[in-house]
DNA sequence: GCTTGCAATTTCATGTCATGAAACCATATG
DNA sequence: CATATGGTTTCATGACATGAAATTGCAAGC
């Protein structure tokens, strides 16, 4: 464990997740690390164009650097632009949010929003984490994992989010197993009142979710016929994008 | 300068830039940093999430923590989600992709394009960057900038992309006054053959430009007509874009 | 204009700890 | 079985990261 990067990287990680840009004595505060040593960290950072120093104000605030590591690290680029056009299209459909989210951790991650329309919507934003058993996002991506999985993400206390959330693990696992039959989670006001969302995989040629899709709408327009109509037209968009990616893939194929 | 964090970022940036993942021998060549210190390296970046090991074949790959870095600090996150919608009504409008670019260095760098459904169409990925002087993009971005760095960025020597490529630093620096002028660029084939580009600035509340919005198509498709409506739409697209933005910005004033 | 305060730089003696050669280990290949 | 290849660990060495303290620069207060 080398100690200067482990530290260093910290500072980076206090500069990006600041809102503002921060002045020196800010990160040496917030970082509880010396003065001069934060101050060293810094004037590297900016040489290597991880972080940009503004003369005006003095502060420090993320910079380009980062930004280019991205442009070719994104782990999920290919996945956004595979989808993107499906999921555009699946907004259009229904004119309701299309939420594309990943599993990280223990918490489910949304990856990119194309939001609808209407001035009564969902609303989330890209980077927003939510928990599994409360979202239909979040039981689709571990019901098409290796059960073996399950026990450890869902543990035996919940997080009550609404009157409806499923806070028994039991209830859970239950439902895993049903939306492991049907292909799609559904999910009425779990996490939030009055929302409603559906939800569907994609999936990796050993059937193990890489991702889903879903539709999310307040309650009140969703009607049974809409609902069916949504379940198919999700089913439809999700086996696209999974073509897509597979045939995609061979690049990230290493070696 | 501290030395470890500025080989760390080196390895970093190597395994970033690489679109397969690498073995440990690799990064050593490619860095020419020790095996046993490229090592250390990567196994406090994996400590940190920057950089995941896949056991499997032994590989070193870009890590989700990075991700999440971008995820507060991407420069160009607000800009993007601001004008998202705009420039997707614009791309419909016309079915002709739509591209959202800024200044770099003395490059114009590519930061996301809608693509049109058309199957003869421009193509071009996030993170590209193209010549100043050779695109519409380009040129609208620097016109609305101040003229003292017209100079330092228009060089003596221009390259050469097609017959149409503007090579003589008057004749660049004529346009710019030009484009400074009507407030559009365009462009025929200057930098790609057969390839007609429309752009328009997003100025700040001083008039420099922030970035920009283009409209690129097959020049067989762009009739007189057609320009005229596009120069007409793409400037209301970037107005309503400027105003949102700048609606928008209080947030990003610090301190 | 002088002083005071505050934050950014710079200095410097200290000893930590990053370093890289080499040894070691695990796995594949002939 | 031998050999090679690449990953992991060890260890003595001294380079260099460190942080306290001094210095500079700037701005507000008296």
């Amino acid at each position: 464990m080398v100690k200067p990067l482990f530290k260093a990287m910290q500072v980076l990680r206090i500069v990006c997740e600041s809102s503002q840009a921060l002045t020196l004595k800010d990160i040496t505060e917030l970082s509880e690390i010396p003065k001069s040593t934060v101050y060293r960290y810094l004037y590297t950072l900016i040489a290597m164009d991880m972080i940009d120093y503004n003369s005006n104000n003095e502060t420090f605030s993320p910079g380009l650097g980062l930004w280019w590591l991205m442009q070719s690290a994104d782990p999920f680029s290919k996945l956004r632009q595979v989808s993107s056009k499906e999921r555009r299209s699946l907004m259009r459909k229904f004119n309701e949010t299309v939420n594309l989210g990943v599993l990280t951790g223990s918490e489910v991650l949304y990856l990119e929003i194309v939001e609808s329309a209407r001035s009564l919507r969902m609303q989330a934003q890209p980077g927003a984490r939510d928990d599994i058993h409360s979202t239909a996002l979040g039981k689709v991506l571990l019901a098409f994992r290796p059960r073996s999985q399950w026990e450890a993400l869902i543990p035996e206390k919940l997080v009550r989010h609404t009157d409806k959330t499923l806070v028994q693990r039991n209830e859970v696992l239950a439902n895993l197993e049903e939306i492991r039959r049907t292909g799609f989670a559904i999910e009425y006001g779990e996490n939030e009142d009055g929302a409603t969302c559906i939800a569907a995989p994609i999936l990796d040629s050993n059937g193990v979710s890489l991702a889903a899709v879903s539709v999310s709408a307040p309650s009140s327009r969703i009607t049974d016929a809409l609902k069916k109509e949504i379940i198919v037209e999700l089913s439809k968009c999700c086996a696209i994008i999974e073509n897509k990616f597979i045939r995609d893939i061979p690049n990230s194929a290493g070696r």
